[in-house]
DNA sequence: TAGTGGTCTAGACCACTTG
DNA sequence: AAGTGGTCTAGACCACTAC
């Protein structure tokens, strides 16, 4: 495309810059399943001959979606599909700063009604029907955080146990390899708050400790929310990050 | 410069991209007080002439400062120096979105002792001198929190009430102000803990109420620690939000 | 109308990785 | 040596703001 012939419709009012449409269109082909986690995707001269753009402008977009965290660049190999992760924070050992190694346990996967704060989150109405998922984190084999998560039933028809146990109970892998379902999360809200008696046997802390609430939405790639969750830790021996 | 006779420096290895060598430039000049807070920048045409690189590579520079909170752009205005601010989060009344008034008030400004946390936080020994400040937050005329905020005395000779007061209890202000120094926040550290006499009389809630913990450190634009603070806040009837 | 930031292009060269 | 992402340029046009 010459310089001088630019497409008038580079300037419509209301339309999306290019870069955007490439990342939409990215995300669009990536929901589709056509590449899978890991994968590499084609280069940027590739792309840009399939969008009918310019190199740069496939850049950019790829730049949008690797600091969404969705796409890793790696300089003289190519670009890829990120890893799923479970993407919840992590737990440091106060002052040190090694990782430590975390398990995961499901202890829950059943239907439930929608709370007020879940029903808001999602944008659904109040009892709305929900899948329930609640699992156990160890920190060095220690007993460390509850987490629960609240999905629209209908969007994740038969999704149990099994399933989940099968992704290693990581449920972005779930949504992924599953549902077809990649998602980002939105920025936390955190809150202070003090362990049940159920909650204290399971985290081993004495009854009425504190803990700290993590909660968050995350949603699509197209922005739509599609779980929420929230997240109960012992702060007593390790830092939330995020 | 013509594209054939591109400069050989362009590759040296070792050497920091152009657009990261503007970036650097620009944190200089306004560390060296070039330009006042709120004050607009020259336009990318005049900076590439200064800096004798492109626009776009300019542009790239002035992105990178605007996404780290320091620069603030406004299509068809200019690029500015962004307004300083506490930039403690933002509380927000559990559902509600809408903003609440907010207002500081001082309690302490004193010398002390660097503690094991402050001390590895800034890099310095323990016990090293440091300037501690504690105000208190309202929202709505509530009490909600506690910051306390240490720097090394040396660097920040002669900070007092009287210069903290005037700077409407703005912390920041204070530092850009007074001391030259811009700082940028690295990713907080979440603790839940129990609030003490003294905290809870101040806050308002009755004594082992949990309190929300958020410890960050904070560097200048060169990445040197600069400040380590705590806020301790409660949760009941409003949520944290990074 | 002039000046600003925002988008887009085409093409060059570099650094890095793999064969 | 070939292919990838990373940087940089020069120049075009657009959208927004102020005068």
């Amino acid at each position: 495309m010459s310089v001088t012939s630019t497409r008038s419709s580079v300037a419509l009012p209301g339309r999306q810059p290019l870069y955007i449409q490439v990342r939409d269109r990215i995300v669009l082909a990536i929901a589709q399943g056509e590449w899978d986690s890991g994968e590499a995707l084609p280069s940027e001269f590739e792309l840009a001959d399939r969008f009918g753009v310019s190199q740069g402008t496939v850049r950019k977009g790829l730049d949008h979606l690797a600091a969404e965290g969705v796409l890793v660049r790696r300089q003289g190999m190519g670009t890829f599909i990120a890893e799923v992760a479970d993407d919840w924070g992590c737990a440091e050992v106060s002052g040190l700063a090694r990782p430590l190694e975390t398990s995961l346990e499901l202890l829950v996967c059943a239907r439930s009604n929608a709370g007020e704060e879940a029903a808001t989150a999602l944008g659904l109405r109040r009892g709305a029907v929900l899948m329930a998922v609640k699992r156990l984190v160890r920190v060095a084999g220690e007993p460390f955080a509850l987490i629960e998560n609240f999905v629209a039933a209908e969007r994740f028809e038969g999704l149990d146990a099994r399933r989940i146990k099968q992704a290693n109970c990581n449920l972005r892998t779930v949504w992924w390899r599953e549902f077809g379902l990649r998602v980002v999360s939105a920025p936390p809200q955190f809150r202070a708050g003090i362990a049940g008696r159920e909650e204290a046997r399971l985290l081993g802390v004495e009854a009425d400790s504190p803990l700290l609430e993590v909660a968050r939405t995350a949603g699509g790639l197209d922005g739509e929310p599609v779980e929420w969750s929230v997240l109960r830790c012992r702060t007593d021996r390790y830092v939330y990050r995020v």
